[in-house]
DNA sequence: TATGCTCCTGTGGTCTGATCACCTGTTGAC
DNA sequence: GTCAACAGGTGATCAGACCACAGGAGCATA
């Protein structure tokens, strides 16, 4: 009875969808990049002969898959990686935050560790420049931008790797991932030996890449995150037990 | 000069983001779970006192992050889980559909190999009863449901490994996957034989979480997907060469 | 010359009301 | 009992108005 030959009806787009799929063509064949601005949503509405709200509600949706990035009084331009709406479902639906925190940690290992082997595979001569560069800048951050300048040197090894998907996970696991940690570790600065040490990890897995030995840089890795784990031992503590119990309330 | 204490003013959120702070809310707190329906716009841009546009510009973002689902006519449903477009922006900048095989296809390594060993290490009786379900509906799949059903049982396997984080990953990977694999391979049908080797394959996989003995678990995903690699030989030759060639426009 | 103010313009943000398109349950003919 | 037609509820889209914000031009003051 199924095996007739059946085929599936395709559906006319709706008219936001329609305008997305413009822009990217637009964004596909070059013609728009990273950084150029949209036209005003008044003249688009009107070259596409559509109302402004359906353009509104296209760009709303750029925004969110982090394709475009709103200023108000300004205009729309356009922008490139993940959003950080991406894993935001996950901040709704968990039952605590240290949960979500683990769990993290538990996936940054795996995507990781798997960007570091890459990286020592694949890095080319200039990309190991940057990444000794972004080591360095990371010695003499200001205390403001520790989190998110230790975060450019993991992205510069996702570059490295030369995987798209991966370093795309990785920078939306980023925003979550100072997201949670802001909420549980408001005031508390990092001190200086932990900086220390994590600083000597870096060292340690951009030495390995630069010797192109994926074995070593994915120990180190594996390591260094086991650090930074280790280093926040009442969020990860007493979470074993009740795996998958039900939500409370 | 900039070390003087000026804290960060904190703008007030717009309309439509306060729209979905209110629906979080009711989300984290039960009120609100996967499958119930919102009111209808009209009505909550009347009890919230703001214009019906930013009610559905709420909406929309919800529909982008997953949480909801919008059926014409019908109303909005909540949803749980990644949207489709969580991954999108990378096929637009992608520079090619074979390119981004291959790289899902190595995240996909990377983040399902975990989740085997995770799952072998946390399953209970029940999920592991689930897993054997899912194989087994995966042997009688029609055709047309094929790729779907077999990402059942991948997906089973990132339930029973208790990580949400991963598991939302894996989640947003598959829309990706089907995505491109339909662009890529529009009519051809799987081979009988792959369709056994495959189904071969969960059964080693699930043998393993049965045991518990995550080492095997890990191996037998990792064979299971490099046979999925195999099996489009086209897809994935000759990529090795030009990592980060230019554009072509 | 440098600084700060004011105003104007261009742009996104929000509201309102109307109309179209789709789904579902109900009604009524047969 | 079946099924077509209808009606109500709901999302989709449009048009127009007005508000809020950013940036530049010109002017006033020091």
């Amino acid at each position: 009875m199924t095996s007739i030959g059946l085929a599936r009806i395709r559906k006319p787009p709706s008219v936001p969808e329609a305008v997305i799929a413009q822009i990217q063509t637009l964004v596909s064949s070059g013609a728009l990049r990273t950084g150029d601005r949209l036209p005003p949503e008044r003249e688009l509405a009107e070259r596409l002969g559509v109302g402004r709200s359906s353009i509104r509600e296209a760009i709303q949706a750029l925004q969110m898959m982090g394709m475009a990035e709103v200023r108000h009084g300004t205009g729309v331009f356009l922008t490139g990686g993940p959003g950080r709406w991406l894993l935001e479902p996950l901040k709704w639906t968990s039952d605590s935050r240290m949960r979500l925190f683990k769990d993290l940690i538990e996936a940054r290992l795996s995507v990781e560790v798997t960007l570091a082997q890459l990286a020592a595979q694949r890095a080319t001569e200039g990309e190991v420049a940057a990444l000794r560069a972004a080591a360095d800048r990371r010695a003499v951050a200001t205390s403001g931008q520790y989190l998110e300048s230790g975060f450019a040197f993991h992205q510069s090894i996702a570059e490295a790797a030369h995987n798209q998907v991966l370093a795309f996970m990785l920078g939306a696991a980023k925003h979550l991932y100072l997201d949670v940690l802001a909420g549980l570790e408001q005031a508390r600065e990092p001190l200086e030996a932990f900086r220390r040490s994590q600083h000597a990890g870096h060292r340690r897995i951009l030495r390995a890449i630069e010797r192109h030995d994926p074995r070593t840089a994915g120990r180190a890795m594996r390591e260094h995150l086991a650090e930074i784990q280790a280093y926040y031992p009442a969020l990860v503590a007493g979470h074993e037990a009740g795996g998958g119990a039900a939500r409370t309330s």
